[in-house]
DNA sequence: TGAATATCAATTGTGCACAATTTAATTGCT
DNA sequence: AGCAATTAAATTGTGCACAATTGATATTCA
């Protein structure tokens, strides 16, 4: 029963790695890390041209808190690719704006889902499969109670 | 294309961190963080009373370096629920054995797989479902010829 | 109005991951 | 035997995750 391989946890914990690892040299031509990159996919996303979204809501987005995204924010703006500004009328509130710099690495990014995928012996199905998989899991884990102590 | 929702990386990254979480709180009435509990399985399934797996074979089967795993050890070390000795005959090898504490811990995690299924709403068929394609992809990924930069 | 409360981001501290390098020991090859 | 090449673990440095706390601002309500 508690086997390694019987835990769904370590599937779960080991192809996450070797996912990120797959990333890894092609996010590094673009200079980002792979936790940086789900962030820029967010701006990306909501970019709208406007003062953009809040710390908090890239936050609830990707499941960080303040204490990860605020160094990881912080990196990008040293890097001109976003600017992160306090809201005028609320002073709490930073606000997470893409420079043009960080608008046009999204076209640089455009081939990384496919690149990814290039030389990878797995049917797009199973992959739309897994997905929704993880989906589910990811909802039951969200909305369960919290596990008995 | 590169929409948050359309990523499996993503759908992955928050299902890995999710689960962890739902550990966290089991693992704690153990003292154990997450890999630290993921070792401790590896070294329970193989143990045999003897002097114990190599860092390295530990590190074959997590998928982790030693620089990851030495620092770990170090701390299970401290916690008396493990040894590490240098292999007399092959100074570079250091051999990890679990003391009498390691064992008996053994018997607390037990419960451990069950308790965090509890109060989830999904299938058990589904999660085998779902580690079987975990696997298939992590198998995918191992064998994989490194992506195209 | 003014004091408690709530909210938001930042900070602090611990523990992974992982690349790159280092140290020490062993093996292979003349 | 002696020296290069190899191997194993440890070390160093960067960047997440996350719990807990802090600091600053806003809101609520007696």
């Amino acid at each position: 029963m508690l086997a390694l391989d019987n835990q769904i946890c370590f599937a779960l914990y080991a192809a996450n790695r070797a996912v990120t690892a797959r990333y890894r040299p092609l996010l590094a031509g673009l200079g980002l890390t792979y936790p940086q990159y789900l962030a820029m996919l967010v701006l990306w996303e909501l970019d709208d041209g406007g003062a953009g979204p809040r710390v908090s809501d890239l936050g609830q987005r990707l499941r960080l808190d303040s204490g990860t995204l605020t160094p990881l924010l912080k990196r990008l703006e040293e890097r001109k690719l976003l600017l992160r500004t306090r809201r005028g009328d609320d002073e709490r509130v930073v606000r997470i704006a893409l420079t043009d710099a960080g608008r046009e690495l999204k076209a640089r990014a455009a081939g990384i889902p496919e690149q990814l995928l290039c030389g990878l012996d797995v049917e797009p199905a199973q992959l739309v499969a897994l997905r929704q998989q993880l989906r589910g899991l990811l909802a039951a884990l969200e909305q369960a109670e919290p596990s008995a102590q």
